[in-house]
RNA sequence: GUCCCAGUAGCUCAGUUGGAUAGAGCACACGCCUUCUAAGCGUGUUGUCGGGGGUUCGAAUCCCUCCUGGGACGCCA
């Protein structure tokens, strides 16, 4: 539809005297319903420009906007509404996607620059749970999203692997611990640790001080702590690689928190050249009270770094490291103030790309109203959600489809999909509570519903073919065929594709590509209860079948864009 | 206390950046598989768009104010 715009805008603004096209182009947009047309240029903004009424401004494009490619132009109330050629817009909307096919939608908008993402980013030793999920999956999926749009992408895995809790870690692991137990149960053992030490902390505070020590020998490099906490390390990576692995995930850069270490000296010198660090109470600090925002803590009375003073050296980093046009940051929205800091301290160290860093929030996962606590056990693993949808998957193919090949695979695909879908579909910044019967409905506005819907066009392409290949059969299109309403519906619903995707990147927002592939789905599905596709006259079947291969294509790629796999049969 | 975010159908959420009659899914009721996958499709019911003011041709959308909920506010990340 892209084109069209392109075409009306053209054609308008060589009617209108001085309104940029680019104007008129931003103006256009989707009547509420087809019998409306398909494209409309309200002219109400155009009236104080021109001097007339929108009315009168609608009335004379009326008369005088004509192109083959318009059935016809009709004025209501201001409204300028263009109703597109069915033929030539069926005809066109199916050969370009026939043509792109796993490029359909793709653009080069990033023009080969680089944005860098961090996302995931948990914290070591602690298990992988449902609220991590939020900031992998909305990383990747705008990974994708980029890379689609012609940007180079680096993911970026900032690992909580450095700080005192390592020294706690340390103590419950000398104290109450052992070799084989961690090895055999990786994380659970390390929190069981974690959560020991606390307790027994508060009866004893000396602990804290022995987890501190352990700990400035980590800083120290001395041997045996280095040792026990790059295992502690490795056992952790270890197992979010099998929830990445499942969910699907890559990153270009496991460079966390312990990366940094010898990064931040620099910084606090710079800091200090550029006058921007104060003293307070021992702490040194760098003030914002005239940007309306609390100081940032760069050093502890101790001397020792925080968190801000490792994102100033991590976004120096990156910048000097990969020379991004947008940084990206995932992280929820109770770190906005933290972000907002950041980008004005780099702001006010004088480097004019701080506009290029964005905080990407969202909202907070609760379970059943409570808030998530690792230590008080109020949790969900990741793995027990994802397993359990796995599950309920295998369960249903094994009751309806049980001679089906590679199930297993499927029931993965399937399972992890309604998981990654269903936190994508709502607008990233919505609070989460979680809910079991939620997060596993497979039925209407969910992952299992697209990909159902294509393992149904997938099925219709194989009997039509006869064999296991799901292409496009030989046969003419003939777009007179496709001009009924459901039709005519798909297509046009098919042709916003690179629009929204478009929208996604804008926005930072996968949801826009999860209810897209929903509308894509919900018009396809009328389309397949209203017309046979597999019936005798070739030039109806050919038609029919071009129609279902384009939609199969685009919610392959829109699937894709999401992180979710998109199975040929279910 | 200050600042930020959210509030739309019984529930979960969209709403093309100020446009036409505010839309989906879930739930509920009924109908549709001897024909291409019923994880599907159709029909039906539900709205003080949190309240009140304002801005204008026009407001769920922008401004002010109040209410409710969440969050952040110097030595965790």
């Amino acid at each position: 539809m892209l084109r069209y715009k392109q075409l009306v805008s053209h054609l308008v603004a060589a009617q209108v005297e001085g309104v940029e096209e680019s104007a008129i182009r931003d103006l256009l947009e989707y009547p509420p319903n087809p019998e409306m047309g398909d494209l409309s240029l309200p002219c109400f903004k155009l009236s104080k420009a021109l001097r007339q009424s929108p009315q009168a401004i609608a009335d004379g494009l009326k008369e005088t906007l004509t192109h083959e490619a318009f059935e016809r132009v009709d004025s209501v109330s201001g409204y300028l509404n263009i109703f597109l050629d069915k033929t030539r817009f069926v005809s066109e909307q199916v050969d370009e996607i026939l043509m792109a096919g796993a490029q359909y939608g793709a653009r080069n908008l990033g023009q080969g620059g680089t944005v860098v993402i961090d996302y995931s980013s948990p914290n070591i030793a602690k298990p992988f749970h449902i609220a991590h999920l939020r900031s992998t999956v909305i990383g990747n999926s705008l990974k994708k999203i980029h890379r689609f749009l012609g940007f180079e992408v680096v993911g970026v895995n900032h690992l909580g692997d450095w700080g005192t809790q390592f020294g706690k870690l340390i103590v419950g692991y000398t104290r109450w611990g052992n070799e084989a137990k961690v090895e055999s149960d990786g994380i659970d053992e390390l929190l069981r640790l974690y959560v020991k030490f606390h307790d027994e902390a508060e009866k004893d505070p000396a602990l804290e001080d022995e987890a501190r020590a352990w700990f400035v020998r980590i800083e120290h490099g001395d041997e045996e702590a280095i040792r026990l906490w790059k295992w502690f390390v490795e056992i952790s990576l270890n197992e979010f690689k099998k929830m990445y692995d499942l969910l699907g995930v890559e990153f270009e850069s496991y460079a966390g928190e312990s990366f940094y270490n010898d990064k931040m000296d620099p910084v606090i010198q710079e800091l200090k050249s550029k006058n921007l660090l104060e003293e307070d109470d021992g702490a040194m600090l760098v003030r914002l009270d005239q940007f309306n925002m609390s100081p940032a803590l760069m050093l502890k009375k101790d001397g020792s770094s925080l968190y801000h003073t490792r994102d100033v050296a991590a976004a120096l980093y990156r910048k000097n490291t990969y020379h991004f046009v947008k940084s990206l940051y995932l992280t929820d929205y109770a770190q906005n103030l933290h972000f907002q800091q950041l980008f004005k301290i780099v702001d006010l160290m004088g480097y004019d790309w701080a506009d290029q860093m964005i905080h990407v929030p969202f909202g907070r996962v609760s379970l059943e109203g409570a808030s998530l606590s690792t230590r008080k056990g109020n949790v969900i693993k990741l793995e027990d959600l994802l397993l359990q949808a796995i599950d309920k998957v295998r369960e249903i193919i094994e009751s309806k489809n049980p001679n089906m090949p590679n199930k297993e695979e499927v029931a993965r695909q399937v399972g992890v999909g309604a998981i990654i879908f269903n936190d994508l579909f709502a607008n990233r910044i919505k609070d989460v509570v979680f809910s079991w019967e939620d997060a596993l409905n497979f039925e209407g506005e969910s992952g299992p519903y697209v990909q159902y819907t294509h393992a149904r066009l997938c099925s219709v392409l194989r009997k039509a073919n006869g064999t296991e290949s799901t292409e496009l059969p030989e046969g003419a299109l003939d777009p007179s065929k496709l001009l009924n309403t459901e039709a005519v519906e798909v297509l046009r619903e098919l042709s916003r594709f690179s629009e929204r995707i478009e929208q996604a990147m804008v926005k930072l927002e996968p949801s826009i590509i999860s209810r897209y592939l929903i509308d894509v789905a919900q018009a396809f599905n009328r389309f397949y209860h209203e017309c046979p596709i597999l019936v005798d006259d070739p030039a109806v079947r050919a038609s029919r079948l071009a129609l279902v291969k384009s939609v199969q294509i685009t919610l392959a790629n829109g699937l894709a864009l999401i992180g979710l796999a998109a199975p040929e049969k279910i």
